[in-house]
DNA sequence: TATTAAATGATAATCTTTATAAATAGTTTA
DNA sequence: TAAACTATTTATAAAGATTATCATTTAATA
C-alpha cells in the first residue's frame, strides 16, 4: 500500500518536472512509510545512516519542494519545529499536551464555518486549520498508575 | 471600558501575588488598549519611548506571566513571531494570507467536535484551536485596482 | 524605613530555518 | 555516449525569535 503511494508520489514529482535525487527519494519514502509526523531534524537523523554527508539544508529544501507540489503538509506550532504530514486525505490532528503525540482525526470539513466567516468578515476564505489538544490514552494510564 | 478592563486585570494580578511594575503595567495596558494582536517586538518598540532602558526580555517575561495567569493568550504561527491577544472572550481568528492582518471572528465553540474526538481517539480533550485564512477586504481591493 | 523575594536589564546562548556560493550530479540534446 | 545545462547538494554563515544567566534594582510589607 505504501509502495503504491510512493509510486504515485514519484509520478507526481516527475510530472512536476522535479528531479528525483536519492536524497529526495529517501525523504519522501521516509515520510510515507513512517506513520508519524516527523520534524525536519528527525528525518535528517533517520537518514544519516544512508546519507552520512547529507546536509540539513537538503532536508529542508526537499520538504519545501514536496510541500509546494502538494505532496506534504507542514504543521506549524509556535516555537517548536514544524512537523510534516504526508497523509493528503483531509483530516484534522489531535495532540497530546503531555507527550506531544499527534494523532490523525477524521471529521467532516467545517465548510459552514468558512462560509459564515466570509459573510461576517468579508474575507475570501482559502482554508482553515484546526487542532485539538488533550491527554492521550497512554498518558492517562501513566497518570492513574502514579496515584 | 478599557479602563475598567485594565482595572480588573490589575486586580487579577494582585490576587495572583504578581508585582505590578511600571513595565508590566505598560505591557498590559498596551495589550488592552491596542485593538490589535501585537508581537513581542511590536510591544517593545511601542513602549521604548516611555521605557528607553527596557529589555526585550522584560517584554517576554511579562507576556509569559500574563499568559500563565490567564490574562493573555499567545497565538503561535510557525516561524513567525507569536502574537498576543488580550481579548479573553471566546473567539476565533481569521488571518489575511497577504497582509497578515488578524481579525476576531465569533462563532459558537465547536464542542461537538471535541466530544466526538474524545470518543474516537480516547483522548481527554482540553481545548482546541482553529484559524481561518483568506484574503481581507483591503487586499481584495488592492488586487482589483491592479487589474 | 529596612528587608526580602521578585523583577529588570544587558548580554550571551540556543534553536530552527534560510541564504549563499562552490561543487556535484540529473537530465537533455547533439 | 559525451557535452552542456541546470537543478540540487553540501558546507557554512547568517538571520530571527525566544530563553538563560546573573548582577543590579525595586515593589511589597512588616
Amino acid at each position: 500500500m505504501t509502495a503504491r503511494t510512493l509510486g504515485k508520489a514519484i509520478n507526481k514529482l516527475k510530472e512536476s518536472g522535479v528531479r528525483i535525487t536519492p536524497q529526495r527519494h529517501a525523504v519522501l519514502e521516509y515520510l510515507i512509510t513512517s506513520e508519524s509526523h516527523p520534524t525536519a531534524d528527525e528525518i535528517y537523523k533517520a537518514l544519516e545512516g544512508k546519507f552520512p554527508n547529507m546536509s540539513v539544508a537538503t532536508v529542508y529544501n526537499n520538504l519545501r519542494v514536496l510541500r509546494n507540489i502538494g505532496l506534504v503538509k507542514e504543521l506549524t506550532y509556535g516555537d517548536d519545529s514544524s512537523r510534516f504530514d504526508c497523509n493528503m486525505t483531509e483530516h484534522y490532528h489531535i495532540i497530546c499536551n503531555d507527550c506531544g503525540k499527534i494523532v490523525d482525526f477524521h471529521y467532516p470539513t467545517l465548510d459552514e464555518v468558512e462560509s459564515l466567516a466570509e459573510q461576517v468578515t468579508g474575507f475570501e476564505v482559502s482554508h482553515h486549520r484546526m487542532e485539538l489538544y488533550g491527554k492521550c490514552e497512554d498518558c492517562q494510564q501513566h497518570d492513574s498508575q502514579k496515584h
